[in-house]
DNA sequence: TTGAAAGCGATACCAA
DNA sequence: TTGGTATCGCTTTCAA
């Protein structure tokens, strides 16, 4: 079974393959003309053979001779993070409405990871790519930006690298209202447990905290504890029990996993919130509803991040728009984890 | 800047773009020779100019040229599903592994996205399809198969299609293990909520629970509440409200959506586990540990089912292996929410 | 072991 | 409005 080509199409339609190309190319316009410099019904004549013979255009042929694919690559560190992948399915909603094709691919927070999987996309002439900066990853980026590839940078800021478009949380601001709504609550002594990644969502969330400590006449309570992806288990237990010797009121987490991790170890501890500890976790989901007590958390808006950056890439692979930087807010849902201690 | 091309390259090396393309399709072998009809020197040195001139093939070229694109669609229902997330997360890693790009795509447990979604990807010359069937896709998949291209359904049979590959859990077990579980527990009046999908999946996972009630003389005792995904959160109350007045022991929950729900409703009701209800969840998830008593729930081997289900369509490519069946096997993950009542 | 040349199926350019 | 044809970069004969 032999795939139909342009050709086939021309021939059954009687026309020449310029013309089934012009027809197949063409938008159609809001009165159901078809946008292009033939004859109407001509052009309806061949849409209609095309779709008869079940037409299906090559794209590696179309792709090879304009050098656009009409695809995108979305390179989170891991799509199977909670965040990334409901990040990722807005994306790919989204991208599908204005007909990209999504090439996904995680970076495993690695550079070399990230150019490996960037020189495998860009052997398929994608037309932009939304990635999640890592560590160390300012040169992979700017490579894009010489090709003159649109780069929308997603969650995370890259400082130092030009012309490419951004979309990101105000992480500082999440990291003062967290800090903020534990202050209410009455405590003083609050830290925070996070990543060393060196990455601007959590080095702003940080600083939020740090910022509103120093605010409220707290600079010597800063404290951030500090754990990696590996050890994050066996860290955080012991950060907890020193916490306990050293009379710390409250913890910020600013990253979900770290979210669950304190509150699974809380819970083998026997320890309860927010009498042995305030928190106020990050990101949407289930565990903060359904621990003893609801645990407060900051949240981002998914759809809209998502949406935003096809909107912004859409846009500068189109030339309509350049590489601008979209900051959007983050939401403090209340519970019962930061109230009154007493 | 200008992309190298092969022409470049062999024009840098002193040789014709056949031997160029020769090495650099070549696999090394694991003396670290190459494998190609070509001297090992000029090999070498093809290899060299290459790299130092940043070649990287052009994709669309390639496939044209070929037929054959080294990249595989993978078509969950929906990427953000915490068990399509994590399992194409695996799938990700070993068919990179395999040297193929993927392009995702999710269904919405919709026929005509399922179509709409493959007409795209099937336009990349795609080499393979790894999909979850959803609710009447037979005709779409048999089309596939017609098409001469490999298909791997993942997570859930089709019945009445052949010549597809097929990666599945021991659903009819799963089902099984959960209700002896609670049966061990004492309770009898056993009951299932469930979405109407129609997918072997769930069907399968009844299909145990009903057989292992009828083998324990409960027959009478069966009772499957079904829900949808628009209106689960309110049928799950309605549900749990009524299952109390009529004395219902237990629920086996087949799904993450579904032991998550039902764990928010009776949270929200403040009823507790086991006491008011006996339950045992499905997939692995922080909340089974962070719910007041710890929930029991069925895990299955994520790890195993995404790296076979590469392998499989990878030997299907490669002709090594025709369209075989493999059935992974669920386990149970005990809890106190399935000890005994009293 | 090497190379020349024919296409793969579209799009782009130019001419009619 | 139409159509002829060169061309994109690679793989694949076939011949040397």
């Amino acid at each position: 079974m032999k795939r139909v080509t342009i050709k086939d199409v021309a021939n059954a339609a009687g026309v020449s393959v310029t013309l089934v190309s012009f027809v197949l190319n063409a938008k159609v316009g809001k009165d159901g003309r078809l946008d292009c410099p033939v004859n109407q019904n001509t052009a309806k004549r061949v849409l209609d053979v095309a779709n008869k013979m079940g037409y299906r255009k090559n794209v590696a042929a179309a792709s090879l001779r304009s050098g656009r694919s009409h695809s995108i690559a979305v390179i989170p560190t891991d799509i199977s993070n909670k965040f990334f992948a409901e990040i990722s399915r807005k994306i790919e909603d989204k991208a599908y409405e204005y007909g990209y094709t999504v090439l996904f691919g995680s970076s495993d927070e690695d550079v070399n990871k990230l150019d490996s999987v960037l020189n495998t996309v860009m052997a398929y002439n994608i037309d932009g790519v939304i990635l999640a900066p890592v560590k160390n990853c300012e040169d992979s980026v700017r490579k894009l930006v010489e090709a003159n590839i649109p780069v929308v940078l997603l969650d995370r800021d890259l400082r130092g690298v030009d012309g490419v478009g951004k979309v990101l949380l105000d992480d500082f601001q999440a990291g003062s209202i967290a800090t903020e709504e534990l202050l209410k609550s009455g405590c003083r002594k609050i830290e925070m447990i996070s990543y060393n990644l060196e990455i601007s969502s959590l080095l702003e969330r940080e600083r939020g905290y740090k910022q509103k400590m120093i605010d409220n006449g707290l600079a010597n309570n800063i404290k951030i504890n500090y754990t990696t992806y590996e050890s994050v288990e066996e860290d955080v237990k012991s950060i907890i029990a020193e916490a306990r010797k050293r009379g710390t009121d409250a913890f910020f987490l600013p990253t979900y996993s770290l979210s669950a991790q304190v509150m699974s170890v809380m819970k083998d501890l026997g320890l309860g919130t927010p009498e042995d500890f305030a928190i106020v976790g990050f990101d949407k989901s289930n565990i903060y509803k359904l621990f003893a007590t609801t645990v407060a958390h900051i949240i981002q808006p998914l759809s809209e991040l998502g949406e935003t950056t096809v909107e912004l890439i859409h846009d500068m692979i189109e030339g309509k728009r350049g590489p601008e930087t979209i900051v959007l807010k983050p939401t403090l849902v209340p519970g019962g984890s930061a109230q009154k201690k007493n």
